[in-house]
DNA sequence: CTGTTAGCGCGTTCAC
DNA sequence: GTGAACGCGCTAACAG
């Protein structure tokens, strides 16, 4: 055994492909990004090349040239989340045809957490981020702004987004739901919102309660706010706190992830009749809405189109087209038995 | 308005900090990745001048010198799945104090999509790969023998393992709660799988039914395997489709994603008394099963746990650690009142 | 503990 | 439609 054959195998580059199909590297290069410039027989030549050798191309050295990677960062607060496992699944959908990847981390929520996670992103010199929280630190805006790449959030829809807002407006969401619950002659409104989620979108969407609860002419009660944990089992649990400590309250709006259907089904377990002793409303619609007993109202929150709409506005913006700043893909109330 | 003016300005490069804190660019380079072995107060110098110039390095010269990245690929199905969002979680948990990234794509159950995409992945030249597939295209194994990197199988644990397999039994899981159903005395046990999902895990599961089907000496029938829609609106449809069609079915055993809740749902609006009528067992133990009434027997499947062995199995193998090739975390059959 | 040297493999730029 | 030359920013290897 000679020296030669112990050596690790170099790995086949650009060049060796270019030299097996008799032409320049950079032809090769031009088949792979841009086939329409290269004849049609001198690219058939080049994919066989490229098939004999087993050539796959490297994209850091194609990403140091040309100072920008193939990577969207997102950064969401878990992707246990139904609602965000919907949008990344979306953006995923939309970034599949594409040559863009995506590269995922989750924040728990933290902004520390995520101006951690978004400094080592912008290392990957990526091409686009995407977050799901709409409020930064300073230093968060700064570097995002500085990198000049798209950058969309998609949490909620502020007023002045920091490049693209996709989404809907978590405020009109609660407001129009809390209304609804209002217009039905409920009188004694109560809110959950999760323990863990005390941001910026459980904001709106409290703003929002309270807003509808102004404009019915009911009594503002702070006292009617309930943290919850997440979950069947978190809003059951939450539904049997609240008629104990406050008997009177004859509707319950649930914002939390499945924790609407938990009550329902807390409901049918302690017989409380559902609307009559209490009605209860849930946010995002998934299926299991309308296979409890009595049907859950809920809003229908379109998370996967949002997705789609993401990858859309990545491509448009680096195909240089210009894009809406504030795209509002908004909600959709669905009442049905329990309010 | 002069041309230096006007130019782009030059991204701040690791020489920039080197001189700004008096030293050679190798030994920033140092201080950012193995800071032991850079003298304390060289280290504050170079953090002080770091911080000064606003530097954010850049992984593609990295990797492009030392042939790695620090990108872990993933390929999963899909990741509106809770079981797999979980796994997804797990893995992102364990990754996150470290400097690796999670990249991901969705296969959507296609060998071929999954091959399209690791030849993509590939080109970043990624420091592990995880597929939840065990049943690869001949053109997969190759490029990821060949790639040389750690590559983890999740879906199932198969006798042998492309690298490392990590994840549960999906024959036994499936035998043990086919086993339980026929142990409690029904004879007519039907098997629910997804439709979308014919892959090697339904396989699998299909496999584990029929072999407690045979040990309890009950009649080999395959008209009691049923393809059913996801969701809780599907297992509640395709329960009503299995007691119209075949009557004399006393169990219902659901594969799919919250398929076993949906026909705990059906069996309560029509009034079918459960576990009298027919008994109900789920797959996957979310906590909606203990909230049903009655409560479902469920598998619990460590799906978090893996995506955390996955994490440090990586680690570990990137470390030069030995690991275990094939890590089965197992499953816990939950016996509730539905059977 | 720190520095010197020498590329990594590709794509931009400009020329033909 | 194709090619030559150069350098992107960083780190492996070795030396001190």
């Amino acid at each position: 055994m000679n020296k030669k054959e112990r050596a690790a195998p170099r790995e086949v580059r650009m060049a060796d492909v270019a030299k097996e199909a008799g032409v320049a590297p950079i032809t090769v290069s031009r088949a792979l990004s841009t086939p329409d410039t290269v004849a049609p027989e001198t690219r058939r030549r080049i994919d066989e090349a490229i098939q004999r050798l087993g050539y796959v191309g490297n994209r850091a050295a194609g990403s140091l040239k040309s100072r920008r990677s193939n990577l969207v960062v997102v950064v969401i607060p878990s992707v246990t989340h139904h609602s965000l496992a919907s949008m990344i699944q979306g953006i995923s959908e939309g970034l599949a045809p594409t040559g863009y990847h995506l590269v995922l981390a989750t924040s728990g929520d933290s902004r520390e957490e995520e101006e951690k996670i978004l400094r080592a992103f912008l290392a990957q010199r990526p091409c686009a981020a995407v977050l799901h929280n709409t409020v930064h630190t300073d230093e968060c805006r700064r570097l995002l702004l500085q990198s000049g790449i798209p950058v969309i959030e998609t949490g909620d829809l502020p007023p002045e987004p920091l490049d693209v807002a996709i989404g809907y407006s978590n405020f009109e969401a609660a407001r129009s739901m809390t209304a609804h619950l209002a217009s039905r002659g409920y009188r004694h409104i109560a809110f959950v919102y999760r323990w863990a989620e005390r941001n910026e979108r459980t904001d709106e969407r409290i703003r929002g309660y309270r807003a509808a609860i102004a404009q019915a002419g009911l009594p503002s009660d702070d006292g009617l706010l309930f943290g919850s944990d997440a979950g069947v089992a978190g809003g059951a649990q939450t539904l049997r706190r609240i008629l104990a400590e406050r008997p009177e309250v004859d509707a319950v709006f649930f914002t939390g992830n499945d924790t609407g259907a938990g009550a329902i089904l807390a409901c049918r377990r302690e017989g409380w009749a559902v609307p009559q002793r209490v009605a209860i409303a849930g946010y995002d619609d998934t299926g299991l809405a309308i296979c409890l007993q009595p049907t859950l109202t809920t809003l229908r929150i379109p998370r996967h189109e949002i997705g789609g709409a993401v990858a859309d506005t990545i491509l448009a913006r680096l195909a240089g087209r210009e894009v809406a700043r504030r795209q509002d893909l908004g909600f959709e109330l669905c009442v049905r038995e329990s309010s």
